[in-house]
DNA sequence: AATACGATCAACCGCAATGCT
DNA sequence: GAGCATTGCGGTTGATCGTAT
């Protein structure tokens, strides 16, 4: 189906992300940065809508979150701040780092709302048990963190290197959390594409996926058969890719 | 055992800010 | 400066689970 301006039009699914979405997004940004969470879903095979890939990493997937429950310091944290900057929850969450705004919001939420209400000066903390909450219980967090572990090896097993300004050298490996977090990326080849996509879905799941690979067809990529260089460096220039070695 | 209810938290929604053309 | 795309934020919702009855 395509719109009137002939973009493709797709159903975007909503509700609880799946082990193989959380795979797919954790594999593409270790491979390709985030460079523009509107257009990564459709390169990763997801989906979702941009917001909803954000989301999911910022407050789930980024491999710097902490998994545990709130301590005692981090919740003497947030009521010191939420005193100073109200609910001002991105901002709290940047005064501990490894915790996203959504998890202080939710925390405040359940646990600090009623307790400051009813007693305006808390001195001590209820330790809750995080093994009772349901999310704990849930394939999410145990199986994410092996999620987590397969998707470093595929990208161990990638050739990453790029350029940019600052640094002429060129760097190998998997990119740190700094330099994918920083907004260094590309959507990469049609080629690097399908070998980003073979090591998702190795020979016989890759016939399965054809209909995913209409993208191949869309009028962006259409740039990159035109342009072998730098194909997605109108999107950032200060970084190409290198042709993958895969 | 079945049901109701409350707690928790992931995810959605709408809006504002920002950047780009 | 207008219009559009993208990002970030905060409020809210809904699914799931534990507990009480």
């Amino acid at each position: 189906m395509r719109t009137q301006k002939g973009e493709m039009k797709t159903i975007l699914k909503k509700g609880a992300w799946s082990l193989e979405e959380d795979r797919m997004l954790i594999a593409y940004i270790n491979r390709y940065g985030i460079w523009n969470w509107s257009h990564m879903p459709k390169y990763a095979g997801l989906l979702r809508s941009g917001k909803s890939c954000r989301l999911r990493w910022m407050n789930y997937l980024k491999p710097d979150l902490k998994k545990g429950s709130i301590s005692e310091e981090e919740e003497q944290s947030i009521l010191h701040f939420h005193s100073i900057l109200g609910n001002r929850w991105s901002a709290i969450a940047r005064k501990l780092p490894g915790r996203s705004d959504n998890e202080i919001k939710n925390y405040w939420h359940t646990n600090l709302k009623k307790r400051v209400a009813s007693n305006p000066v808390i001195k001590g903390s209820k330790q809750k048990d995080k093994n009772k909450s349901p999310c704990f219980k849930s394939h999410n967090v145990e199986e994410t963190k092996e999620d987590l572990n397969i998707a470093n090896d595929i990208s161990n097993n990638f050739h990453f290197s790029w350029t940019s300004e600052d640094d002429s050298s060129t760097s190998s490996g998997s990119p740190t959390l700094n330099e994918f977090t920083a907004g260094i990326g590309s959507p990469g080849t049609v080629e690097d594409l399908r070998c980003f996509w073979r090591e998702l879905y190795p020979l016989e799941d890759l016939d399965i996926r054809k209909s995913d690979q209409e993208m191949f067809h869309d009028h962006i990529f259409q740039y990159s058969y035109d342009d072998t260089i730098a194909p997605w460096s109108f999107y950032n220039d200060e970084y190409e890719i290198a042709p993958s070695s895969v």
